[in-house]
DNA sequence: CTTTTGAATCAATGACGCTTGAAATGAGGG
DNA sequence: CCCTCATTTCAAGCGTCATTGATTCAAAAG
């Protein structure tokens, strides 16, 4: 993994929006719609978001009907645990 | 340790020369001479990175006569060797 | 097929960050 | 002192990113 490659997850990572959608995705899979519920933002600036994690392969979208649930992919899964020890 | 500032954390990370610094004084306390020999950039531009992760709190900067030293501060050895099992 | 609902995209604006060149600071050396 | 060297700061240009409002797309319901 290049320099390049670490600093485009970093950036991902520096929102506190985005943040906020992984700590909220961390317990189970959700739609978008619900996301909606606890985070409060427009839902476009939401799907822009969820835009940017997915690009960075942080969450996987699955259509289901006329939603979208979002989960963490398995490298955040673990980037969480990584940082877990600390008190981030 | 709110949202806000974990962004601003992992956007002092997102910034592949600033990660090239922490790659680098991951071995040892070094000068700004010898990062400049080994990484690069333009002085005032890697003075810009350094502040950056200075007020980041990841890097620690000690005069010594003409010179100034930088050494990881213990967030950012903490933040290393949580991420060394993953592969970042 | 039309409407409705959930979600994503588009276009535009404003702010922020990276880069560059020039100037300034700080500490020794002659 | 004056000069030189190491490092930092300043000012400006430029691109990228976050936000907003309007529009479009996708899927189901009536």
């Amino acid at each position: 993994m290049t320099l390049e490659m670490r600093a485009d997850l970093f950036a991902a990572l520096s929102d506190p929006i985005r943040l906020r959608i992984l700590d909220e995705l961390g317990g189970c899979k959700t739609c978008v719609c619900d996301l909606q519920q606890t985070i409060d933002v427009a839902p476009n600036l939401l799907s822009y978001h969820l835009r940017v994690l997915r690009e960075a392969g942080l969450v996987v979208a699955t259509r289901r009907g006329r939603w979208v649930d979002y989960e963490l992919a398995p490298s955040a899964t673990d980037l969480i645990t990584a940082a877990s020890p600390l008190e981030l």
